[in-house]
DNA sequence: GTGATATATTTAGCTTGCTACATTTAGCAA
DNA sequence: TTGCTAAATGTAGCAAGCTAAATATATCAC
């Protein structure tokens, strides 16, 4: 009886669900769900530099992950690349002005699809929910980290 | 800011560690997490006959998602077709006794992993969250029944 | 400075997930 | 029967996630 009782094989299931949802409402943007999030990302840091491995270690993604989605936003022309002056390993990662323009209109679309997949739930519920998901990704996070590949100090 | 109050990237950066973790602990029998669910839910039906479509409606899953995930465990071994008599468009899908050898570990496993990565939720906590993560995937089927590819009838 | 180790990123190759489309069979209506 | 519609499955092709391994650069010990 795996599923009845764990967490996980159900947050997997709503993970999936919610990730179909997300990309659904930005086909007509040219992006995926993912390929949003990371947009909205570099959007609310547009004043500091942010590199690839800043990405992973916000999301929660390897190195590889981010540099495929990169790659597909690069090729799209939403986002450009640039050298790291300080620190010739690394490299700044910027959104391009097409890029903004779209910003907005994600943030809403992104929003009221938050809304109404949550809408079951009192306000309440939907707070002790976030606890709880913060809570369980804290302990997880205690649990595994040594993961190779995920940038390191990474709740945040 | 999109992350910092919406439920829908959490529950992603949750699912995809914790599938991360699952599919270690799995590493040394040669099976991923999603195989080792689906292997579980043959398991736990072997009086029953089962289809594809069956284990789509249980996960959640779009038929080519089911589909590939078979085939990958009928080519090591794990799992027999059949024809289903009563309707020739489908399929009766088995684990093989090499498999169900297997089964028991596997769920030893897979408890204890959850448990681990559980662990810094008091009983009450996890009980008050699997009831709040029921609720979201009873809203998200109202809100998003319609999907095609994914069989109907779907919660459980 | 030299060398060992660690960090940032990428490439290669795989599984999982998706949509769109094709195929086969059921089931029902005219 | 003929034919239309729906259902169960599969194929093709792509994005996203992973691990393992390569490359380039920092950094620290000596």
């Amino acid at each position: 009886m795996i599923p009845e009782q764990a967490v996980g094989p159900r947050i997997k299931r709503i993970s999936n669900a919610m990730d179909r949802r997300r990309t659904l409402d930005l086909e007509g943007f040219d992006l995926t769900s993912s390929q949003g999030m990371v947009l909205g990302y570099l959007a609310r840091h547009r004043e500091e530099p942010v590199s690839p491995g800043d990405i992973g270690r916000h999301f929660g993604l390897t190195h590889p992950t981010v540099t495929g989605i990169l790659q597909r936003l690069e090729a799209k022309g939403f986002l450009a690349f640039a050298d790291d002056p300080a620190d010739r390993r690394k490299r700044r990662v910027a959104a391009t002005e097409k890029a903004m323009e779209l910003h907005q209109q994600i943030v809403e679309h992104f929003w009221e699809t938050e809304a109404q997949l949550t809408q079951g739930l009192t306000e309440a519920e939907q707070a002790q929910l976030l606890t709880l998901l913060d809570r369980l990704a804290a302990n997880i996070h205690a649990c595994c980290s040594g993961e190779k590949q995920i940038p390191k100090e990474g709740m945040q």
